[in-house]
RNA sequence: GGCGGCGUACCCAAGUGGCUAAGGGGAAGGUCUGCAAAACCUUUAUUCGCGAGUUCGAUUCUCGCCGCCGCCUCCA
């Protein structure tokens, strides 16, 4: 934990500056992220932003805050339907089995549980009071069924996205459902089609629209107003702005204080998207590479900047790991325990380097950099036999790297982990190499450094790279890159 | 058409109105080693898309241009 520092800032899309995060409870930040909708399986885009706020909610509660961490299930919405309605199962299938499916790919990318995660179908009640509520004050209406918001009686629409209603009219690509009084009116609950999900409400057989659950589902939770709100960029607009009309129509209180968008994951030059088809699942990501690469992969790069998703950022992620998991395996090498910690300026440094980087709009790519000073940092003083303040500077990586969800196992068991699985890839076997190896060794002793070396190669040809100790025995190593 | 973002070395990527433009990868040299690997040390952008302006001074602020991307429609 590292309290003293500065306030934790971040950038909200409401004013377009950073900003100190003020809640409404001293210490304890309420957020609310909208996850995804269950109609297929999640990518590594989602990934990226659900991985940045699940290091905003680490970091906060390493730095002493409580952290009340929402994120909803859309378990019902158009696609769901269409999609299932194709597969010829049932909506509410469709999204058991996905939702599933993306608790397994959070548990992959180890991204800590929220607090709470809300399904859109267990809170419909929720949504037709606050819908009633707006019909009350006469800033939504009927027609044939539907439920519209009418956003001109809610003036302040626009405010997130810097958008005003007369440009959203000018460049209005989509035809206008014509039965609706203004263009910019959205729906708030559509009226019950044959085989779809319907439940009963005050307005008849329907369903919620898309924006109302987030508005129900985050002050039913959270209160209001509550502290920070999240997602990807492209929910600022309509998807937030709405939200925003929602709740502050209904209740004449503002709705959250502070926004945060994250950019997108793009792949090639475009934007990673189910509707463009250019899709890296998060459990295909997995499969290729190793949880923290991931993570560290994504996190090289400020979340406000686009990031392009290459085999060359992934691998130098996992190239990196290595390095960090080499220096802390080298550390646990000389035996000294956690007692015999001596701290250093170097610890020191990196804890308060990384903290400050961290609390500077989450900008993970300087603290990165304050980690791999710590690395050099625990190099040097191993190599002038300065264990205490090595273990001390090592304790520190372990503990900032825990904020990015890196750097918690065991070093040799994750660094021998990762040799087998890549080994395995090079087709070779443990015991394969460790053979290799032995005869190697036997070349040696007997000072025949001709066939020694041929091994050497042999096993360089595929991949691996041998490390003689000063002791005589014989590690190996997947060469990085 | 409206709104917004980006363009920093071979690659990835921070950052700042003026002190040496972080960090990583790669490359080159060195120490160590039988040779390597790892580690450590050194080197690798007189320069931040282009042009003009503001300023004593701009990569950082303003304007214009070029290029790329996103939102304006379901989308993380």
């Amino acid at each position: 934990m590292a309290n003293a520092g500065p306030p934790v800032s971040l950038y909200n899309t409401l004013t377009r500056r950073v900003e100190p995060l003020v809640t409404s409870e001293p210490g304890h930040v309420r957020m609310y992220v909208c996850g995804v909708t269950v109609y297929d399986l999640a990518h590594v885009g989602h990934g990226r932003m659900l991985l940045v706020f699940d290091v905003l909610a680490r970091f906060l509660e390493w730095v002493g805050q409580r952290v009340t961490y929402v994120r909803n299930v859309t378990d019902v919405e158009d696609k769901i339907i269409h999609r299932a309605a194709d597969a010829g199962e049932t909506a509410a299938a469709l999204a058991d089995r996905m939702t599933l499916a993306f608790f397994d790919d959070m548990r992959g990318l180890g991204c800590r549980t929220p607090d709470v995660e809300p399904r859109a179908t267990e809170h419909v009640p929720e949504m037709v009071e606050l819908i009633s509520r707006l019909e009350e004050r006469g800033i939504a209406y009927r027609i044939d069924g539907d439920v519209y918001f009418n956003v001109p009686s809610f003036p302040p629409y626009g405010k997130l996205s810097n958008r005003r209603l007369e440009d959203l009219q000018a460049g209005a690509r989509v035809e206008v459902a014509e039965q609706k009084r203004h263009p910019s009116d959205f729906v708030l609950w559509k009226g019950a089609k044959p085989g779809e999900p319907t439940w009963e409400s005050p307005f008849g057989p329907g369903r919620p629209g898309w924006h109302i659950e987030c508005s129900a589902m985050s002050t039913r939770y959270l209160g209001q107003p509550f502290d920070l709100h999240g997602g990807g960029e492209d929910l600022i607009f309509p998807h937030h702005e709405n939200e925003i009309a929602q709740s502050e129509a209904a209740s004449g209180e503002l709705f959250a204080r502070h926004w945060v968008h994250v950019a997108f994951l793009r792949l090639g030059e475009e934007k990673m998207s189910k509707s463009l088809g250019n899709i890296v699942t998060i459990r295909a990501a997995l499969q290729a590479h190793s949880r923290e690469a991931l993570r560290l992969g994504l996190l090289q790069t400020h979340y406000r900047s686009p990031l392009e998703f290459t085999t060359v950022l992934l691998e130098e992620a996992q190239r990196t790991l290595v390095r960090l998991y080499d220096t802390l395996a080298r550390i646990d090498a000389t035996g000294a325990g956690a007692s015999e910690a001596k701290d250093s300026e170097d610890a020191a440094a990196c804890r308060a380097e990384f903290r400050e980087a961290l609390a500077d709009d989450l900008n993970t790519p300087r603290a990165l950099a304050a980690l791999h000073d710590a690395v050099r940092a625990a190099n040097r003083l191993l190599d002038a036999n300065r264990t205490p303040e090595a273990v001390a500077v090592g304790a520190a990586m372990r503990d900032c790297g825990g904020v990015l969800g890196i750097l918690q196992g065991d070093p040799e068991a994750t660094l021998a982990c990762w040799r087998s699985s890549r080994a395995a890839q090079a087709g070779l076997s443990d015991a394969e190499i460790q053979e290799r190896i032995e005869r190697r060794r036997a070349a040696r002793t007997a000072r025949d450094f001709k066939a020694a070396d041929a091994i050497r190669q042999e096993l360089a040809d595929a991949g691996i790279d041998l490390k003689d100790s000063p002791d005589g025995t014989t590690t190996w190593t997947l060469r990085r890159g």
